[in-house]
DNA sequence: CAAACACATAAGCATACACTTATCTGATTC
DNA sequence: GAATCAGATAAGTGTATGCTTATGTGTTTG
């Protein structure tokens, strides 16, 4: 699937930093830059990166534009772990069946 | 932790093929070539990334190294997922509550 | 409608990264 | 112990990537 634009998204440390901030609550990009040392156009950049991997999604809102966490990435993720259940430890294989049921 | 060299990792597609493929079995380098199009330096390379961020683990064997999955790289995996569960869907975010306990 | 604002895009640059071709290390076998 | 084999490391190279400084686009406000 898209597991390459979601793996390469969260192999930067500032994007990982942009999607917790966002897991904080939505937010538009200049509130995301606040306390971060990044220009404008490296978090328009950084958004774009993530929003491709569906990790992150946004809404415009006059002439802000609103972000938020898309649940999409996180599920791509799981599923991609769910492939490899078999080297989870035991309690948490159960887990993982139930996940690839969601597997649709 | 490391994630970052998990994600970093895991961000090329030849290295998630490597996992996948070591996911199936055990195997060592040479093997792990076959009907890969990919040099020697270049396995050894992928697969020191892939170990230095404990997605897989090794083991000598003579002249042999034997290579397999290593269950801590998907796991630190996890706990970073356990951490945005409320973006799960709510099936899911059970799953992701009981993964959060085996955080010790 | 002009200025200001929020954000995206363009273009250029320095560094990181995945690859290559040697070469080295360590183990086995003749 | 010399040759061979499995694999790691070294050094060099092209491309991807994350940044920068403009500039562009769309929206709001005076």
């Amino acid at each position: 699937m898209n597991e390459n634009e979601i793996f390469r998204a969260l192999a930067d440390p500032t994007r990982r930093a942009i999607f917790e901030k966002l897991a904080g609550g939505a937010m538009n990009a200049s509130a995301l830059r606040e306390g971060m040392a990044i220009s404008q156009p490296a978090m328009s950049q950084h958004l774009g990166v993530l929003r491709s991997a569906r990790l992150v999604r946004e809404e415009r809102q006059g002439r802000f534009v609103n972000y938020e966490v898309d649940p999409e990435g996180l599920m791509a993720m799981a599923r991609w772990m769910a492939k490899y259940r078999n080297y989870w430890p035991a309690r948490i294989d159960a887990l993982m069946d139930l996940l690839k049921d969601m597997d649709q």
